[in-house]
DNA sequence: CCAAAAGTGTTGGTCGTACACCCATGC
DNA sequence: GCATGGGTGTACGACCAACACTTTTGG
């Protein structure tokens, strides 16, 4: 994103909005900016989309650049086309919804996202906090709409399956804090699992898994371990 | 876009899915392509979005042109971008969902869209039936894309009454009707008024209409009407 | 011309499901 | 201390029944 781009054309790109769960907290990764515009500011990974490249390949090529390699989740989220979002020309961002299991990864910085009454700022790791308007273009939107996206979502897709760091072996009270994370209120445990056990269990989605198996070492009763069912088994 | 394309750049087009419902059917827009490619097949309205130009005004004149003028709504619906989708070049088209209270207008052909099974097809108004994959590009996947976003968020949005031909004076039933259409499936009269009631009127959304100054002459008792209160009064 | 039938709008009830909220028990 | 399960009350949709008001039909 540092090459000089023509005035004459249109050019199209892909920003990922990464989000991941950890410790019941929701996180946005984001890259701090080398290079004008922008230069310093905080922003969504994103690339340009080749000519001959599908959209798919441009995101897989920008997300294998930064997390090492793994499992990963994405959707489009809505394609962003102001005339002004980039100072260098006409530049119109598909943007895409990732989810990934964790942030141990990449040139990334990962940023807590929490929800100030209805607008949201982010946390940095050193705990100072950052508008949402602070990032580079209009990168603050694209995290509201994915923000937004994400949470009426979650209780009727499988989204939140994609923040699992096992997603064949994890109990019910993770599950449960993805969830709380992503909508950033607690909910009930007892309604929790009838939820779960009605559309994602009985469904064949998800399966218990052999009680001898497991081991959760923690403080009170080790918890009952579950896993998803590969697509191919469905 | 009857132009030639050149082959070492990328196109951004608007595509609209102009939706309406007339008698308790859906029914698509659609216009007969004049010229290659697909010549003579069916499509939807399109057009090329101009350098320094926003694509809402793309959009808008497109609209403009196939309807004579009155009120619309329309929302960004997915961005389509498979490498070959236009044998011309490479075309991204950032399709639009569109909703219109009724279609008496334009360049433009209707076509009841029914669900057999779970694919759908479109009814010509001879009569003749045309697969939804008989479209020209990937149009018929912009209408099943599109046709289901409408299904999936009828009854958390207020699109339906973007649908009716007058938003100042309209019965429950023709409110009633329109959900019909759109879920292709009947509607249980008595639970669709509690929800119109909870969910519209109370807060504010819609009001009745003073009982003296209806006059809808038909069979069957006269129905109460309804207005949607302006953004303004809100 | 009048009365009955048919058609549409409107209101009410029951039943089962699902969720909010609370509490008890197992490890 | 955390996981698990049960119980109650409320909200909402599926389904059903009745009533209100109008036009149409048939003597």
């Amino acid at each position: 994103m540092h090459l000089e781009l023509e005035r004459d054309r249109l050019y199209v790109t892909v920003d990922a909005l990464i989000l991941t769960v950890r410790e019941g907290r929701l996180y946005a990764l984001l890259s701090r900016r080398k290079n004008p515009p922008f230069q310093g500011r905080w922003a969504l990974p994103g690339r340009l989309v080749g000519l001959d490249e599908p959209v798919e390949a441009t995101l897989d090529g920008l997300l294998a650049e930064m997390m090492p390699e793994g499992p990963r989740f994405y959707e489009q989220l809505y394609t962003f086309s102001d005339l002004n979002r980039d100072p260098r020309g006409r530049v119109i961002s598909i943007a895409h919804l990732v989810a990934v299991p964790e942030a141990p990864s990449g040139g990334l910085t990962s940023f807590e996202i929490r929800l100030e009454g209805d607008a949201l700022s982010l946390i940095a790791p050193g705990g100072g906090s950052l508008p949402g308007g602070e990032l580079a273009f209009d990168h603050g939107g694209i995290l509201a709409t994915g923000v937004q996206r994400l949470r009426g979502k979650i209780d009727y897709t499988d989204i939140a399956f994609h923040f699992l760091t096992r997603p064949d072996c994890f109990s019910l009270g993770q599950l449960q804090s993805i969830f709380e994370a992503v909508l950033s209120c607690p909910v009930d445990p007892s309604n929790f699992r009838r939820m779960v056990k009605s559309r994602y269990e009985e469904p064949g989605f998800i399966a218990p898994l052999d009680a001898s198996t497991v081991s959760p070492r923690g403080r009170g009763r080790p918890a009952a371990m579950y896993r998803v069912i590969p697509k191919n088994e469905r």
